[in-house]
DNA sequence: TAGAATTGGTTAGCATACTAACCAATTTGG
DNA sequence: CCAAATTGGTTAGTATGCTAACCAATTCTA
């Protein structure tokens, strides 16, 4: 990079980006007891109102499945969440909310938002729009060339196709039998 | 998800991308047995052209130099590089380019150039500038804020300070560890 | 020149992610 | 209805990264 090649230098600024925000928020919310990866879960088991699978939890943070396993026994542990079986499918566990997290739901937010603001405030917001597009670009083009996952929602438009087209209210996992994810 | 959201998405997007690229670039360079910490530290001591210290090796990769120990250690392992104790400090660990790295080191650098064109390729170089310009914004904003880092320099155009010597290798040391089970 | 401070490296222990391999339910296809 | 495929979850093992705590050598300073 110092030897004037132009290449790697996006990937380095890219990656060097990540981890700096990353490591910022971290330090914010450690007080909290809480890590972006935690505090993700969280926001999205607020978002959704009711209790998720598991594999819908990996389907939304964007990571697989083995790695939501620890996540939750760490997030258990620390009685952020409950975990409990489905009646309707013996297979499947039932994340939830606890007591603790929505407390503190709304410091969360506004930790991060504000963090957001610091890092990202007197930036044109043009500049930004055309940044995002440009990041969504390279990571829709990342995750389609080679590899098909089948909920990998590659990018921000997209979020979690909604098997039967209920999100909030309902029970995610409790009426199980109408809906299949992907076609895989 | 798209509409006037501009809060949690970018960091989304950001983490997404850096994730997916990286992911990619491992894939890659698998079947050469490499990932991309490793290759990245190849890349340096291939340009650096001369042996480097662990710290200088840590600076260079922007990563804490605890991480370099065990990333040198299986780079060693597997025989990219060799480490040897320095005669004129004896403090510091030199660390050098082994003769299988110095083979692939091409191939190496031609896999990620690839990916790169293939991940960005097509992007106007206007909004290629301006997202760099954006990511170093951030990336300085989020390295400044709380801690003083040694180089604040938003990564890209850092400086490294010259070290070195001779190139002078010996063996790569074996030393077992002076265990000395820390009880504070 | 004798501490004190700094610097280079290490170990220990944790957090986060991945792949591979596996079990146990459930769904599907005859 | 039974066997095969699929799906949800787990374990095991590895890769990266971090912080905290610690030696050992070197450099600074009073």
């Amino acid at each position: 990079m110092s030897a004037g090649n132009t290449s790697e230098t996006f990937g380095q600024l890219l990656h060097g980006t990540a981890r700096a925000w990353r490591q910022k928020l971290d330090q914010r919310l450690k007080p909290m007891g809480l890590s972006q990866a935690k505090w993700r879960t969280l926001m999205h088991l607020s978002l959704a109102g009711d209790a998720l699978t598991q594999a819908e939890i990996a389907a939304r943070l964007g990571v697989e499945e083995p790695s939501v396993v620890t996540l939750l026994h760490r997030l258990e542990r620390e009685e952020w969440i409950t975990r409990s079986n489905s009646p309707r499918d013996r297979r499947c566990k039932m994340v939830l909310l606890g007591r603790r997290a929505q407390r503190v739901i709304g410091q969360i937010n506004s930790s991060a938002e504000s963090l957001r603001d610091e890092l990202m405030g007197g930036i044109p917001t043009s500049d930004l729009q055309t940044c995002m597009k440009v990041l969504a670009h390279i990571w829709e083009r990342a995750e389609k060339t080679d590899k098909v996952r089948s909920s990998s929602n590659a990018g921000v438009g997209r979020r979690f196709t909604r098997h039967n087209g209920h999100t909030k209210q309902g029970n995610s996992i409790l009426k199980k039998g109408t809906f299949r994810k992907g076609s895989k």
